[in-house]
DNA sequence: TTTATTTAGGATAATTTTGTCCGAAATAAA
DNA sequence: TTTATTTCGGACAAAATTATCCTAAATAAA
C-alpha cells in the first residue's frame, strides 16, 4: 500500500512527535534505531519531510529533528504521505489508463474510486497527535 | 495500488472474458493491442494466469487464450489479483512491522485494517462477469 | 510430412525503488 | 579558534519491478 519510504517516514514522524511533546530533539541515529529503519535511507526521507515543513531539522551538536508542538495536531497522516509519495496514491486510474473518469470509466473505476476515497478520508482524518499519543501511552508500538 | 503486472493482468482477463462470451479465442497479440500493454510482458502475466487456472491457453494456429464460460461469473477480481500479486496486498502491517496485530498494533493498525478490508471485500464481490459485461455493452473501456 | 502460427520459458536489459557512502556545511561546546 | 557532532546533498550500489528478445515446444492446416 505505502512505499517503504513512506512507511519509514510515518514511523519516524510519529517518533519525533512523541519526543517533541516532551520538548526534546532527536537525532537521526536514535530515530533509525527506534523505528528500525536503515539510517542513511531514513536521512533522505527526513530531509524531504524537513523541506516540506513537516519537521524541523537542526545541524550540529544538540541538533536533530523536532516538530513544532502546535503543529502536532494539525499535521495529518495525509500530509506525511503526500510529502513523501506525492499524490500518486490519490490520483490516476486503477488500471493505469490515461483517460479514465466518470464519463469514460475503466471497468473498475467506480469501485476503485470508492476504496481510494475511504483511504483518503482516513488519512485526512488521522492526526499525528493521536498517533503519537497512542505510542506514548504504550497502546501501540513501532519496533519489529 | 496494484502493480503494473496486475493492471495488465486485470485488463487482459476482462478482454479475454468478453471474447469468451462469444466463444472466441484471442491471441496474445490482439490482447496486448486491445488493452494497450507491452506484448512480451503481457505474455508472462498470461502465463501465470494460465498456471493458476484462471484462463486457458492453447498453442498453435487458432490457438490463444480463452476462459471457460461457466467460470466467468465465479471468477472474482480477487482471484486475478491474487494470482498475479499473491497475498501481499492482503496481509502484513501497514508500516512494515513484523509483529503487528490487534494485541500489539502499530499506530495505524486499526485504520489500515479497515481500509484493507474494504478493498478485500470489494475485490471478492466483483465478478469478472460484471466487468466483462460493462465493457461489452460499451459502458466502460480498456484502452488509453 | 512440412510449414506456418502461436504460446512457453529462459536469458537479458532497462527502469524504479531502496539503500549506502562520503565529503561538505552548519553549529554548539571546549 | 578548534574540535566534535550532526544534518545536507551528491554519487554510487543493490534489489525489485517492468520490459524485451530469442529459441523451443505445441499444434493446426496445407
Amino acid at each position: 500500500m505505502f512505499s517503504k519510504a513512506c512507511e519509514y517516514g510515518i514511523k519516524a514522524t510519529i517518533y519525533i512527535a512523541v519526543k517533541s511533546m516532551r520538548q526534546e530533539r532527536v537525532s537521526l541515529k536514535e530515530i533509525a534505531e527506534e523505528v528500525n529503519s536503515p539510517v542513511a535511507f531514513t536521512a533522505k526521507i527526513l530531509q524531504s519531510l524537513a523541506k516540506s515543513g513537516i519537521i524541523d531539522s537542526h545541524k550540529g551538536p544538540t541538533g536533530g529533528f523536532q516538530i513544532e508542538e502546535a503543529k502536532i495536531d494539525t499535521i495529518k497522516l495525509h500530509d506525511i504521505v503526500h510529502a513523501i509519495d506525492g499524490d500518486k496514491i490519490f490520483v490516476g486510474c486503477g488500471l493505469g489508463l490515461e483517460q479514465c473518469d466518470a464519463n469514460q470509466p475503466c471497468p473498475v473505476h467506480d469501485k476503485f474510486v470508492g476504496i481510494r476515497n475511504n483511504l483518503k478520508v482516513m488519512l485526512q482524518n488521522t492526526s499525528l497527535y493521536e498517533l503519537a499519543t497512542g505510542l506514548d501511552i504504550g497502546l501501540t508500538h513501532l519496533k519489529r
